[in-house]
DNA sequence: TCGCAAACTTGCACGCGATGCAGAGAGGCT
DNA sequence: AGCCTCTCTGCATCGCGTGCAAGTTTGCGA
């Protein structure tokens, strides 16, 4: 059989991955011209040539078809903000982090995903979720930042504004982008002067402003 | 057959009211003994004395049974936000509606329900869904006090914070709550603080219509 | 009072997503 | 080759949700 060497992961492993693969793409594919909803899971694994029952072996759910790319962002996120400099704040690495994605992850596929996401508002809810996991990433980095006690609602507050902000970017910005770097960064930097504002207004409790 | 005369609403709109409620208790009384993924549509239909087929009837799905109560929320938020005088912008009218929810509202089924949802991150997220619809309320409200255009993502973004704070301070601070008024006061005021701040830091036009 | 029409209730059948289980099949190792 | 393990698959089953079409109740006017 002339087995070809195997680079690094066992050629099982790549078959495994490459299964995967093929399933999330003709998945999407499949969401993409007939809709989500109207895509049910016998005709993914038609598709993609495997049985309904190995979808499962593969996603836990549907959703997690959809969203496949999204845990790989969530972790490279958690790396960027573990790895960050002394003089790099959190709310500066995740505005970085944000331009960096909108740059290189400008693919087709991930517009296609994205325009199948906002179509719906069972998966804009669903998103909302994936993004909501990313608040105790940011916070738990944000409370470092200022050294807040475990009791401290600031960091959660600022990052549930900041993921709150992204996610309205997400939606009313990017209708149907290419997005040119200066154009997201003109949308996120007013963000990171409304969240850098806020927790300035409350590091000085003398401003108790009633209405 | 001495019909009692109906005070306003047809006698049978009533007793469709009181089904209604029969179905929503029932089905909550459920969820707060074994669980609300151990109960079933069946079990609840049981308990409440009616067809499986009828629940659907009241409510559109398994979760507007324990979210029953949100929409009339909301309809008294949306009426809050219409009615406020003019000078009362819209973040102190939600502040003060909130502070009024949590003398009135303080019943024992809230609570319950409150802890229904706080303990599965299923329904976590499907409150931050329901939170959502307020956004779009709240965001509108702020439109106006700005007299922001169309475009401006600002009223969005302070809206989503808004919404994302008070669902922090639900989750975190909340956890068993009889909540005293001067308790939530120093809970909320922290994060008008910080929305106004935020959104001071992001005035540079001069449109500067103050509350 | 009676009877009819509308509204409410229910059962039935079905579709879809998801899970457990067990047998068939293929891959990898000695 | 022989064996062991991991993967794939079909089958049965459950739970939520929906359409449909009968059956039952309610309200209201003749």
């Amino acid at each position: 059989m002339l087995t070809v060497m195997n680079p690094q992961p066992g050629l099982r492993e790549r078959k495994k991955q490459r299964t995967r693969e093929t399933i999330a793409s003709a998945a999407q594919e499949l969401f993409a011209e007939r809709g989500y909803h109207a895509t049910t899971l016998p005709d993914i694994a038609e598709a993609a040539d495997v049985s309904t029952r190995t979808i499962f072996a593969y996603f836990p759910s549907k959703e997690d078809i959809l969203f496949a790319k999204f845990s790989v962002m969530k972790e490279a996120l958690a790396q960027a903000l573990a790895e960050r400099p002394e003089g790099k704040d959190a709310l500066e690495t995740v505005r970085e982090f944000i331009l960096a994605s909108h740059e290189t992850e400008k693919s087709e596929l991930d517009m296609r995903v994205h325009r199948i996401v906002e179509s719906d508002e069972t998966l804009r809810n669903h998103l909302r979720a994936r993004l909501a996991q990313l608040e105790e990433l940011i916070a738990a980095a944000i409370a470092e930042d200022l050294d807040a006690p475990e009791k401290d609602l600031r960091p959660q507050v600022v990052a549930a504004s900041l993921i709150a902000a992204f996610n309205v970017m997400s939606e009313r910005g990017g209708d149907a982008k290419p997005h040119s770097g200066d154009e997201v960064t003109a949308l996120i930097d007013p963000v990171m002067t409304f969240l850098r504002g806020g927790l300035d207004a409350l590091k000085e409790p003398s401003t108790t402003r009633r209405s």
